[in-house]
DNA sequence: TTGTACGCGTTATCAT
DNA sequence: ATGATAACGCGTACAA
């Protein structure tokens, strides 16, 4: 069933088609006809055709790291419900953490395959940035600011700055740090920032002997926390930086019969479905991950159908919850 | 660029262009020519003017109702991953629980706006059947097991039989029941009846006063089990149908100092990331989620590359995980 | 208000 | 081995 089959049965041409399906002008009388076997046939216009034409995909790839992670699925559950209202689709790149993979499917998308791009990232490199650069279509980065991009991200260095604020204010001071690699600049750089702050504004001294580095992982959380631990017998609270690192690292103070609160608080950021589940239950940071596709969304409409030319910038606020793993 | 200016910059047709792109057989040296100027000039061919040409948009719906659940989410990582090394795409049709949505992206869909459709499926309707037998495409249902259609599902009778017989083999004899509506094949149904035949099996009486139907979430397991137990002081084990549930179930008996598992066992369905992390450590039943993401897409490109019209069947095992919650 | 004619970028057919 | 031409389904300038 194509639009010429349609003007043969409605007996009008195929142009009078077009302009009803595209809102021009067409008689009252001829509406109604056309209407009629446009729902007699179920007919719907080839997409692939019209944007042939029209060079309009209405579709958005959306770049991403791992779907199967909570963070990353409220992200895109913001995006998709925020871009089916105004009729553009989701393009899914799922690049399992491999850079290869990132910059394949923005090769991919780049060749006017999508009306724009939602780049979820962990780590952008310089040959991210050199593929970006020459992208003729939008983009909006989520997660990282990137000069020069629009950028929806969390305020992680203020995020991170007030839990260590918390821990100090329930009287701990030997504070213990574990966090990830800083070529993820928003979790590994501004969160680490944001606990070197507030340990120098509440004049503690910095002390590299209570930082640990390790990856996104309960596992690693529960490695970091043993070695920091059995090394440095008088900490007394811990900042992991996300809410898995800290379930790992409960785990192993469990193990110890090591009482959180009372001898060691722990704090994090993510507000996990598990963070309420865990006991004691962890306090932690709230983000508002389906706000912030709801937002990269809107940006990218925006200039998609508007030529928005601004770089936009937003930085969404947190919300702290203080729950039982803090005094 | 097309492949009308590639053709011109070749110094040859478009035709040997086309037939370079397609594997057909063209001359060394204008291999090589053809090569350099793709090269040099970054020309993809436009996947668009493609399908237009062929039918073929290399693109594979997804149709979910919620993508921020750790269970649907691991199911389109596997899926995607698969579809990647075949080269099709994921479109995808986040339906938000919506019937509407689901009949929405069905007919939006079966326009030939993809090659196939993977149905992520909580419960198929008569609307839904309707859609779906004049479907001109290949569909795979994920979920549940739907006649005449092809489908990936769990052992979802056999699982929840099984979890009841260990309640049983523990010492449990007055079991209660926490489940979703029967809408639901698969958790609904299935789970209910491998709990019924189970005590049947054990020569336990099925007793209804023990039964609560709820919904999917946790609040609804602390409400059911709260009017379980205060109506039945004697139970002394709980079939939650999905973790989700029985985490508000123990939430509930927790709060009321009931020890589980001396005094009441807790088993369910689904080995969630919080199933390991709540105290006690729930027994549950891991499904191979990722896995079903991965088989549904075999099936699917089986089907449309090689017009397999069988109706394949895959009913995924299950590994019963033993840990806290059960004597 | 309606219709004619052309072009979007590609592949398939046929002829050379 | 290569090229000319038509066709896929649609939107739009232009003419009527």
């Amino acid at each position: 069933m194509n639009i010429n089959k349609i003007a043969e049965l409605a007996g009008v041409s195929r142009t009078t088609i077009s302009r009803y399906l595209n809102n021009g002008y067409v008689s009252e009388k001829n509406r109604k006809k056309i209407q009629k076997i446009i729902d007699e046939t179920g007919y719907v216009p080839s997409s692939f055709a019209q944007t042939l034409r029209t060079k309009k995909t209405n579709l958005i790839g959306v770049i991403l790291p791992k779907i199967s992670s909570s963070t990353i699925s409220r992200i895109v559950d913001g995006i998709s419900t925020e871009l089916k209202k105004d009729g553009y689709n989701v393009l899914l790149g799922n690049t399992d953490l491999d850079i290869e993979k990132e910059i394949d499917y923005l090769n991919i998308f780049k060749n006017n395959e999508v009306d724009g791009i939602i780049f979820l990232a962990k780590t952008i490199s310089n040959r991210h940035l050199e593929i970006i650069e020459n992208l003729k279509i939008p983009i909006v980065i989520v997660g990282q600011n990137i000069e020069n991009y629009s950028c929806v991200y969390h305020d992680d260095y203020d995020a991170a700055y007030f839990v260590v604020d918390e821990l100090i204010k329930s009287k701990c001071s030997q504070i213990g740090f574990i966090g990830v690699g800083e070529e993820d600049i928003a979790v590994g750089k501004e969160r680490k920032q944001g606990y070197i702050d507030a340990l120098k504004n509440n004049k503690i001294n910095l002390n590299n002997e209570y930082i640990r580095i390790g990856d996104f992982s309960s596992e690693s959380g529960y490695e970091s926390c043993k070695d920091l631990i059995s090394k440095n017998k008088n900490i007394d609270g811990i900042f992991c930086v996300t809410d898995n690192i800290a379930i790992g690292a409960m785990e192993y103070l469990k193990s110890q019969g090591i009482k959180i609160p009372e001898e060691i608080c722990i704090v994090s950021i993510g507000d996990s479905k598990v963070s309420k589940v865990v006991t004691p239950k962890l306090s932690t940071v709230h983000y508002y991950y389906k706000t912030s596709g709801i937002e990269a969304a809107k940006i990218l409409i925006n200039k998609i159908k508007y030529k928005n030319k601004d770089v936009d910038k937003i930085k969404l606020g947190y919300k702290y919850i203080k729950r039982e793993s803090i005094r």
